[in-house]
DNA sequence: CAGAATAACATACTCAGTATAAATCTCGAC
DNA sequence: GTCGAGATTTATACTGAGTATGTTATTCTG
């Protein structure tokens, strides 16, 4: 059913991915030049630009899944279930599902820490923070049938979306640090837990 | 006291922001090069570069002070005020002041229609809230005696921020849209005001 | 196998941003 | 005022991302 061309194109599209995120954790994104990408994954320059329209691209190529599924967590979740709570679930579940991973072994190809080191990914990514919440907004807006900018479900939307980029960043800044992974799993989640109680209780704790 | 130099760099500086801004205004972000502008201002492409690190930066030059006017007005809050409070007043006194000059009459080169019209602008504009974030949770931090990276205080930080955020957009969109200037900054005061409202009730409202 | 469709490629271009060194200007001391 | 130190402006040249265009391979369809 996929076809060889398909086919083709998803191990070519994932082979650039990950030629690049190597080469970026070696010597860092600036550092590295999509013709190096490009000739390291044995394609010419502009099937590179084919498959990802620009450099950052290549590493966050799951940009569009998390924001997916972060849509999904608030589309879905059960009848009755406040906002907060689906954000508190989701967020627990990225980080024990992280802790699953990590107890396997060390993460593939520090992709935070390759953030980290560079400015231009570090504005991509909350460029990419500020497109979630959007996303969980025009989400938010369709269920409550309001007008798809109305401002208030955006600002609601960008506070929680704000909350787990908050928590993500840390944990991973911690991961990054070195810290020991079950620790920072754990500790990550009951931190998470706290911020949301803010939210919920409002009045004194904020 | 300024010096003829000091006085010559400030005169550049503004001149080429300004050009810059009408230029903007006039074609688009992307249709303007870095050499227009410096023709246009009479100066060399080098001089812009001297002074403004990037092409985005050119409009965004009171982005500094922006910053610094979020965290004075945390920082400077009285004592007692909650951080929602300082965020209240921090957003109100933004638009009053917006409607004041907008009595006078309208915006002087469309702003933040330069930046909706460019994705690159709208993405500067979202890591520039982010830093702003960041500014503010380092401030909160330090009055309350934890470590910088504190994840929940980087969550409240980025929560009251994306408020402040989600009303500025949505507000300088419906400008933008040609809404009348009194209704839309009247109006963004109370929407502030009533997402804010959710954030100290907390339970029941999100 | 032939022809249509699609992906990969080579080449050449624009423009942001950086580096370097030469030319020009401002300031303070004399 | 003029001289020199220090800072600013400029000219020139470069790297690298991203785009445009036309050509060659490859895959699919009949």
């Amino acid at each position: 059913m996929p076809g060889l061309r398909e086919d083709k194109k998803r191990r070519t599209r994932e082979t650039i991915a990950q030629v690049a995120a190597d080469l970026f954790a070696e010597r860092g994104f600036e550092s590295v030049t999509v013709g190096d990408v490009a000739r390291a994954a044995d394609v010419s320059r502009q099937t590179v630009f084919n498959y990802f329209p620009s450099k950052e691209q290549m590493l966050f190529d799951r940009d569009a899944a998390a924001e997916a599924a972060l849509v999904a967590a608030v589309r879905d979740r059960a009848p009755g279930t406040s906002l907060v709570a689906a954000f508190r679930t989701h967020t627990h579940g990225f980080w024990a599902r992280l802790q699953s991973v990590l107890d396997e072994g060390p993460l593939p190809h520090g992709f935070w820490e390759i953030v980290q080191r560079s400015p231009a990914l570090r504005d991509y990514a909350e460029a990419m923070f500020a497109r979630h919440a959007r996303a969980v907004a025009r989400q938010l807006a369709q269920e409550r049938g309001v007008a798809d900018d109305d401002p208030v479900t955006h600002a609601i939307a960008r506070a929680l979306c704000g909350v787990n980029a908050a928590i993500l960043v840390s944990g991973l800044g911690r991961l990054v640090n070195g810290e020991a992974a079950r620790h920072v799993t754990t500790d990550m989640i009951a931190q998470a837990s706290r911020a949301y109680d803010l939210l919920e209780q409002g009045r004194g704790g904020i």
